[in-house]
DNA sequence: TAGATTGTTAATCGATTAACAATC
DNA sequence: TAGATTGTTAATCGATTAACAATC
């Protein structure tokens, strides 16, 4: 797609962006400079203009930015406005509250379906969802013309299971494993890793003192 | 303390070094190269090296690292030796599945209690904890010298909340309520912002096609 | 028009990679 | 000893910041 290699530092800015300025429009502020920008993000005016400008000239000399318009447009910029169909894996407690997780909408990705492995666990009811037996996914992946994978299952076995997605033509993984899948450079892995995240806090901690 | 400002680049790679180790620690490999772990890792070995040598030399020229030493070296590093008290508010789907999460023991954190400011959760039992009234936060931390606050509520009052934890005496807190929470430079936040990970994944997937 | 602020180029800073002498 | 691989310095690369002409 018409995009010029934009590194992943600039990636991960951008959904910080657009929830700033979602909350500037829940203030009905309509227009912002990148210095006022800078004081409530925390990034510099230079790299708030620097980042944007990978993607267009969203402002205006001597006035600024549109919030609306920008706020608009970086949601366009994440693919906020593309539907995905997602199913999710692993229906145990993390499983669960991913399940019961607003954000999706938002993303524009709507669950499918949850499966589990645990015959204990197949045919109850979460929310709107009645679980489905992990042996039947490519199937479903199939047939409901599903893009995406939520990843909640033990480590053990979660290699297989990706392989099984991947050649089911899964298309990305949103990935609660702490593992590092390896899938084809095509398919989109995106890591989330309690664990690390832990430890990281850990490692802070003891350094303060 | 003896601690020659790290980046954080390097700081976020040390879960991963301490985790691949455990790995080749649970198939009975004694020894490694930076080249050999490389190769399983994928930083390059030179990165490898200048990251274990901002903590000291571990290896020795012409054998390598002995993994397990190195593993326990760098456990030392994150301070997964060093206990701490922490409690969690916000006893909802994700809360009660961080609540039920195996991994603070390996880090050395122990839930001492569960909060919720929602009449109707209050006294229910979430595996060993009955949860407790929000409003009486601030007493459990100082009479249970609690040093970590894991936050799993809804954005609206998180603020107001880290305040009051901030006051009590907390040094750090797990956040995953999706807010840039405003805290005094002493006390460590940790963000787990799945929001911004659903949205990153949402661009990568648009790019992708 | 004058003032403000962008878009963009140039300068700086920091992180990664390469190279190699030291040494096990 | 010869071979292997570290620890560390130097070179490169990329990301951030500064500066300023363009322009609303």
């Amino acid at each position: 797609m018409g995009n010029k290699n934009i590194s992943m530092a600039v990636i991960r800015r951008l959904p910080k962006y657009y929830r700033y300025l979602g909350d500037l429009l829940d203030r009905d502020i309509q227009r912002i400079s990148s210095k006022e920008l800078s004081d409530i993000i925390g990034f510099t005016a230079s790299q708030i203009r620097q980042d944007l400008n990978n993607f267009g000239g969203f402002g205006q000399q001597g006035y600024g930015y549109n919030v609306d318009a920008l706020h608009k447009e970086i949601g366009k910029i994440l693919g906020l406005d593309t539907k995905y169909n997602a199913v999710l894996i692993g229906a145990g407690n993390l499983g669960q509250a991913i399940a019961n997780y607003s954000g999706f909408r938002k993303a524009g990705f709507e669950i499918k379906a949850l499966f589990d492995a645990n015959p204990r666990m197949i045919g109850l009811k979460i929310r709107d969802f009645e679980i489905l037996d992990s042996e039947d996914i490519e199937e479903f992946i199939k047939e409901n013309d599903v893009d995406i994978a939520i990843m909640c299952i033990p480590k053990k076995g979660s290699q297989e299971l990706a392989d099984r997605l991947v050649n089911a033509g899964i298309k990305g993984i949103w990935n609660f494993v702490p593992v590092d899948l390896d899938v084809p450079e095509s398919v989109i892995v995106e890591n989330v890793n309690l664990t690390e995240s832990l430890f990281t806090l850990s490692y802070l901690m003891k350094a303060e003192d």
